[in-house]
DNA sequence: CTGTGTTTAAATTATG
DNA sequence: CATAATTTAAACACAG
């Protein structure tokens, strides 16, 4: 069957051994950062640009602006972020410009999502705009759209960590905004981004009952407490919004106050060191620089997950993000 | 009609 | 190996 879209990773995978020698090593050294507590063992793709790595966050700026530890948006349009890749970080070396352009990236496209809601100002992107944001960095999706972004529609459906929010008015375009439900906390905070341990439910629903005991993402001292709603909320009438917390609060100032100051605490569920927030911010990256970092994002895997598995470590180089890496057939069969 | 959203169902894959 | 999370496909409803 269509086995030739597939062989676009198949064949391609972001671990070619030249281009990335050993991942630990490059783990650690390439991002210094990285060698957080948690992750004892963050091994895998530690190569993966860190695709919000493209800027530099603006630190500087209004003190609210401190929140904004994303930086600017993806290159609108052309010239994804990544296109280069590999030979970025080689630049001078060697042009490994093998293909890392169509791997698939090692993300899921809740994680994928989750960043590119985090990363735009308002915290909440329409649906094109965040098929955009992941073409502009992953090359790798642009190509076989129609298949990627109905997963995406599904995603943003089916998982309560996302929310809608009705569009303010001015906005002419259609569909509404999606945004992160303010409960699901930090939903990779084990490191791994393909997969999260627990998905996250939303508790409400009037049925009760439905199954799941909601779990959650686990924000630690979190206290579940507030509901995301900014006080302001209207009633939204919307069936579909019986997700939605709020209204489009548009700008920080709008957000709810716990996520508000929560983003400015080292408490705040993003925080973590791999987190999306952190990876995304990216601090070390020097704009001079050819970009691409190979940082963060790299590791997904924790210590706590994988790394127990003992020795599976490692990015294999010649895998690709799912077969290899992460499967233990090939490791430990 | 096309783009958005929802849902259902089945296939894959990562994890414990 | 069992289970749960994620991906893929597809059918449908709706709004612009």
């Amino acid at each position: 069957m269509e086995g030739q879209e597939h062989a676009d990773w198949t064949g391609g995978c972001y671990y070619e051994t030249e281009c990335y020698p050993a991942a630990a090593s490059i783990v650690t050294s390439v991002s210094g950062y990285m060698s957080a507590p948690v992750a004892g063992t963050c091994h895998v793709n530690a190569h993966y640009g860190n695709p919000v790595g493209f800027g530099p966050s603006q630190s500087s700026g209004a003190a609210g602006a401190s929140i904004s530890p994303f930086c600017a948006p993806p290159p609108q349009g052309n010239g994804s972020a990544y296109e280069p890749t590999c030979s970025i970080r080689t630049r001078e070396s060697k042009p490994y410009r093998r293909s890392y352009t169509h791997a698939k990236p090692p993300y899921s496209y809740i994680s994928l999502i989750t960043m590119a809601i985090q990363q735009s100002d308002n915290k909440m992107l329409t649906l094109n705009e965040i098929y955009q944001w992941i073409m502009d960095l992953f090359p790798f999706y642009r190509q076989n759209q129609q298949r990627w972004q109905n997963s995406i529609r599904h995603s943003l459906s089916f998982n309560d960590c996302f929310i809608k929010v009705p569009r303010s008015s001015d906005k002419p375009g259609k569909g509404s905004f999606w945004a992160l439900h303010p409960d699901s906390g930090n939903m990779f905070e084990n490191g791994c981004y393909l997969r999260r341990q627990k998905r996250f439910k939303c508790k409400n629903r009037s049925g009760g009952g439905d199954g799941e005991p909601a779990a959650n993402a686990g924000s630690e001292g979190g206290s579940g407490s507030d509901p995301p709603t900014p006080s302001s909320s209207p009633p939204s009438t919307d069936p579909k919004d019986l997700k939605a917390p709020s209204p489009p609060p548009l700008s920080h100032h709008h957000l709810p106050i716990h996520l508000k100051s929560d983003l400015y605490h080292p408490s705040y569920p993003f925080n973590h060191p791999f987190s999306i927030n952190n990876i995304m911010s990216e601090p070390q990256l020097h704009k001079t620089e050819p970009m691409v970092q190979y940082g963060a994002f790299g590791c997904p895997v924790s210590g706590t997950l994988m790394g127990a598995k003992s020795g599976l470590d490692v990015s294999h180089p010649d895998t690709n993000y799912y077969h290899g890496l992460y499967s233990r057939s090939i490791m430990n069969p």
